[in-house]
DNA sequence: CGCCTATTTGAAAACCGTCAAAGTATGTGG
DNA sequence: CCACATACTTTGACGGTTTTCAAATAGGCG
């Protein structure tokens, strides 16, 4: 029953998607299952990488801390995606933190058996390749986004990036927000603020809802908001 | 003759070092050679991408430009290094533009061959994989430090991110350490002349070396220079 | 020697972070 | 069901850092 999950969300997920039955049942026999609170951390930075995880149930943050101590999201997860990846393929140690959103259900593979997997399945090396091609775009895009803008354009292109990726309605808090855009929970606020009063956007408590994307593509492209 | 220095290029570099001379050989008939002037660009970011390109000389440098025309430099790749795959594993445009620094040849593999070519050379896949992994790692941790900390640790942090790929004297403009660091070349250029000044790094028309690496790194993560 | 590019310096203004204080949802325990 | 605790949101004022604009100097190459 347990097994059967596993190997169902192992199956859904993209990487694992070229699989048959049996290749899934000989990849799930090397899985262990772990539980997590919510904020709870499933890995530091620093942490020696054993174990590469994919996400059975909940939403994690990857999570990367400058020397004064100020949290930077680097990215969320959700069911089916794999995180701690990068670690594993390079044999060093995490580069950032790993942190449960809500209750979640991870399933880890130890790194030796995950790689002679990989190398007796080149479909899944290629599904990895084009992952983590995707997410090295998306950073490097990032990167281009976090520099020589002005907040208000960083924090417009963290909404569309995340739209993009999760509909119109976000489900973060304005620090969150800010963490992830490299600024102050004020700064989101004001500029939150203003969109609002423009109705670009709506936001609740926790959450933020896009109603007006071409403006905010404008916005995160052009000049301020007057 | 050609043709076997290409080989030797292909062999020499990290992702086909695992080919044996049989293999690269096959690799080899699918190369084609391209040759460029300094500040030549191979390719502009939108470009739909055929082709993933190896350098058998010269030096090249990827580049995103931002909506107000300001250019960042997201890398510098050098001999036996790859550059535009993460379009051609992705099947979408080139996400970034490649312009060479100096004369520089290339080799060009079209993206079906290589795709196929990988599949069934699985060992290749997995160095492609670790390249990745490791260019994903450098970019998080740029983005880390791009955000949230202040110009003159962001130019410290870059210039010893590039003196640990290619030592301590790094060719390189102050306006080429500003679109690198996402600042402008008057910042760089006050933070460079305080450095000179404290004896921590030496600096030449186009060219910067440092002197003091440990000073340098305390910068990049303490206080700043009063 | 002259041109082009790189480097330098100064002053003013814009932008953003910091600090402080208060208001407002959400959930918990009594 | 209410009171309270907690976290999220909001607002204002101030100060520091960085950009911008302008102008001048200097190094290298033909």
């Amino acid at each position: 029953m347990a097994e059967t999950a596993r190997e169902e969300v192992l199956k859904q997920s993209l990487i694992f998607s070229s699989l048959n039955d049996r290749e899934l049942a000989e990849l799930t026999r090397f899985t262990i299952e772990r539980h997590f609170k919510p904020e709870e951390f499933i890995f530091w930075e620093g942490d020696t990488a054993d174990y590469f995880y994919i996400i059975i149930e909940g939403r994690i943050k990857v999570i990367k801390y400058s020397s004064s101590g100020k949290g930077f999201i680097i990215a969320f997860f959700g069911v089916g995606e794999m995180f701690g990846e990068v670690a594993v393929f390079e044999d060093k140690s995490y580069p950032a933190s790993a942190q449960t959103v809500v209750d979640t259900r991870i399933l880890g593979i130890k790194k030796e058996h995950f790689l002679s997997f990989l190398g007796n399945h080149p479909p899944v090396a290629l599904s990895i390749i084009s992952v983590l091609g995707g997410r090295l775009r998306d950073a490097q895009s990032r990167l281009k986004d976090m520099v020589g803008e002005r907040v208000e354009q960083r924090l417009a292109r963290t909404m569309l990036m995340l739209a993009s990726k999760m509909g119109p309605t976000l489900p973060f808090t304005r620090q969150e927000l800010a963490d992830m855009s490299g600024t102050t929970t004020e700064s989101a606020i004001r500029v939150t603020s203003r969109l609002k009063e423009r109705g670009i956007i709506k936001t609740v408590r926790g959450k933020i809802t896009i109603l007006d994307e071409t403006k905010l593509t404008l916005l995160s492209e052009g000049p301020p908001l007057i």
